[in-house]
DNA sequence: TTGTAAGCGTTATCAC
DNA sequence: GTGATAACGCTTACAA
């Protein structure tokens, strides 16, 4: 296997007859050089196929342009969503996304951020787990970037992202309550992250100073077939529910297709429905799903202008509001 | 803004009182060092917080160990899946893989391979788009490994992925006529995309070759909304269709949902549909859609095993064959 | 504006 | 088994 094949300065140097200096300086921006020089530089570099190893230029500089994403499930509707967007804003600040799959197991996360130091990356953001706290200390200490969204826990030095979840939860409450529903129960997967607990908290939280009893069932991955059984369990009980807020929108999509085609229920009338994250699905005509849209683009926003800043703001927290999104699945709105 | 805190070799040497060598042995597996000298290396590597610095070393060993992955429309729910896929197999032979989102425009695939080979990039796996025959030499020369998925062209020294689109469109046609169907429809969006291209080929072939006439529509990207757009054309023509074949799952689920809501139509009993890519949806109850698999883990497999093995075979091409998931949309089965 | 030379953190080669 | 030393391809003072 012939790999050393790739065309260096200096080879763009000899060519154009100039020094290998002028090459770096023509591919700098801001650098002085002559107009004569610049265009017998590039002309060379066409010609020879010439790209600036930013591998080297990152060892030099200190700053390789790679930020990491850590993250599992990738294929999960809200997760890609925020992938897509994240990639798109970090590649409009000459950033570019390492993409760390922790699919496997939670412990991943800390390999991840360690090979996020092996290569230098400018900066880390984590979608999906939570590292420990020796290991985040050391990407900080590390001059690395680490933002963590909706990972709800304090680490010193790291930008956190969160919604409102507890706020969302208490709206979803006081929805029901308005469409006249008085059984209620949440539908949550048991993958215990901060931010599906905190939603079941503030629902119940609501709940409890209304003095209305919710029902909360927990079962699986936080996926649509999760949701499944969730609505066969909760829609078997003696006092059946007549309404399910659902900790997510691939939760909400079960738990409705379910009460619908198993149970023979309308969605909203025997049963409303709430969901959580606006999910493309939930806008399809099957769901209308009412729901909390996560703000993905601002979420994408504050992370990317946070680690391309040049210095450190005092602030290192960042609190974006969950829209509830009306649609079909409450009654009333 | 202090950068230059990353812990080197050199300071691990120092503290263990030994030199940057052997230090630099102990990270290479594979390498002769005593017992006690790599036990001090990493002794004093831990207490420091040491990391190989993988653009160093890749500068030096010519390989960076990152793997390019160039895409659009990352959200949808097969690439989603496929990138998913791709990352953690590229995990299992230690690469790491590299997101290029290329939205914007098709012209941006040129960049984005231009930008693989700035970072040095062992491989880029093209998803979306096609580069320019002048690009992909480059990269070839450069000695870095390309594979195309779904791309069709012909691209000299890169690794092809193709699916039989043309035999799999010619076996929907089939299923039509054995459940009784004798009015179709093609539904495509206006992408116009090899594989998109080649299944309304397959089956306009086969519908040709039996006699029957089929209504091609196309409209838009490709995706749910145009589905719902397909539909409404397709299902307020004069002789309304008994069939449609749509290019992919995300136009199928618009079809079915506007067939079913907007024109009250039953499925399959009106109205006979059929998908491609069998994405998570087309197995949620509301629509328990016929369609194509997609072999995602076998493209993966083929993709990563071939950019990871140490010299390259003569064969460049590999045709997958997508397998018909029979489900409720379509009669019979 | 330009070239020379030093240095970034590695690994590979070579004596010892 | 170990330690100098020379690359790797780049950037950046510094001097011309």
């Amino acid at each position: 296997m012939s790999r050393k094949v790739f065309v260096s300065a200096k080879d763009v140097a000899e060519r154009a007859g100039v020094s290998r200096s002028a090459v770096s300086r023509t591919f700098t921006p801001g650098a002085s050089v002559a107009d004569e020089t610049r265009k017998r530089v590039v002309e060379a570099a066409e010609a020879l196929g010439y790209h600036v190893n930013h591998l080297a230029r990152g060892l030099m500089r200190n700053e390789s342009g790679l930020v990491c994403l850590i993250v599992s499930e990738i294929d999960t509707p809200y997760r890609a969503n925020l992938i897509r967007e994240l990639s798109r804003q970090l590649q409009n600040v000459s950033k570019i996304a390492m993409l760390i799959n922790t699919d496997r197991a939670d412990k991943n996360v800390d390999d991840a951020l360690r090979l996020a130091i092996s290569y230098r990356a400018d900066a880390s953001i984590v979608l999906s787990g939570m590292p420990d706290k020796s290991i985040t200390d050391l990407c900080v200490k590390s001059g690395q970037r680490l933002v963590l969204i909706n990972r709800d826990e304090q680490r010193e030095g790291a930008l956190m992202i969160n919604l409102n979840d507890r706020d969302a939860a208490r709206r979803a409450f006081i929805a029901f309550l308005r469409a006249g529903c008085r059984s209620m129960a949440f539908a949550n997967s048991d993958a215990g992250t901060p931010s599906l607990v905190a939603r079941e908290q503030g629902f119940c939280e609501a709940a409890r100073e209304h003095g209305v009893e919710v029902v909360i069932e927990r079962f699986g991955p936080t996926r649509y077939q999760s949701g499944v059984t969730l609505a066969q369990r909760l829609l078997t009980r003696e006092k059946r529910p007549d309404a399910i807020f659902c900790a997510n929108d691939l939760l909400a999509c079960g738990v409705m297709d379910t009460a619908r085609h198993q149970f023979k229920l309308s969605v909203p009338d025997d049963l409303c429905v709430l969901g959580f994250d606006d999910i493309e699905q939930s806008s399809w005509s099957s769901y209308h799903l009412t729901t909390f849209a996560q703000p993905v683009e601002k979420i994408a926003q504050k992370a990317v202008s946070w680690l391309a800043q040049p210095s450190l703001t005092d602030d290192h927290s960042c609190k974006l509001t969950a829209e509830l999104i009306w649609r079909g699945s409450v009654r009333g709105g």
